[in-house]
DNA sequence: CTCCAACCTGGAGTGCGCTCCAGGTCAAGG
DNA sequence: CCTTGACCTGGAGCGCACTCCAGGTTGGAG
């Protein structure tokens, strides 16, 4: 099962045409096979790139890294110990991300509780969102909220 | 203990001051009281405004939002059912966010373990990462691993 | 009083990652 | 053959969130 075809190759990966085309462009994705009139046909291969490159962005891995990453890919088996480094390195960048990610959405959920015990909030926030303890719109603000409301 | 100096809201929020400054010219913080001669002192209430703005921006709200919530606030009680609003769809889809983070890790640490399992490999990668079990650099290259080495 | 680091302003510039455009070409259905 | 929608190229433009700059002012230590 081989040869995508733009629009499809655009599909499966979720990058624009455009940022296909820029990819190739820029040195990402390298000798994307043409047909006889010069239009563009994916490879399984070549979507299995774009797969990791999805991976890596939606990480937040910069174009940059990832044009080193496969060039350094392109060179050859010797600098699979390079390649494998760069990618720890960004698993480890990931999980600090992640840990940040957590906190501050621990800091948001507060905030939020704060608008749900504020008297006159039981409303939509009951219907949208039965998960968290309902039933008490008490008419006491947290204490320790200054401002920032 | 109000009135914090520039460079240590700065220090304390992690926003640079050329940040601050910009915030405050957008919009985002309003009335940031000065000294005689005009330099900022920005209070607890700021501080917490911007602890709430770091909080936002490492969610990934964009400015234009975390703006609207500001106006909101600053408009009075009642916008407060917009405000919880704002914040409650901010959360979805900010766990969303880590819901797509949290995959995505998970395929690069299937891509690490490729190069773990790769012959020859078997180097720093014990050192600096001891945890995943150590001991065995078989020569077996994973099945599927078609390309994007 | 002097010094100098920290601060001020308005406005221009930057880096990233696309995204859009004009003006053509290709290829499959009818 | 003709049409039409998908595709091509090089290059300009964009949106975001800052970041930097020049040229001047402030204010606390010595």
């Amino acid at each position: 099962m081989s040869g995508y075809a733009p629009s499809e190759a655009a599909r499966r990966s979720g990058f624009s045409l455009d940022t296909l085309r820029y990819y190739e462009k820029i040195g990402l994705l390298a000798d994307v096979e043409r047909t006889a009139g010069g239009q563009r046909v994916f490879t399984d291969d070549d979507l299995s790139w774009l797969l990791l490159f999805r991976c890596l962005r939606d990480t937040g891995m910069p174009i940059a890294q990832m044009r080193r990453y496969a060039q350094l890919a392109r060179a050859g088996e010797h600098t699979a110990a390079e390649r494998h480094e760069l990618l720890h390195h960004h698993a480890a960048r990931v999980e600090e991300q992640m840990r940040l990610l957590q906190r501050q959405y621990d800091h948001l959920r507060e905030k939020i509780r704060f608008y749900e015990r504020l008297p006159g909030a039981v409303r939509e926030s009951q219907i949208e969102q039965p998960t968290v303890a309902a039933g008490q719109a008490a008419g006491q603000v947290a204490a320790g909220q200054v401002a920032a409301g």
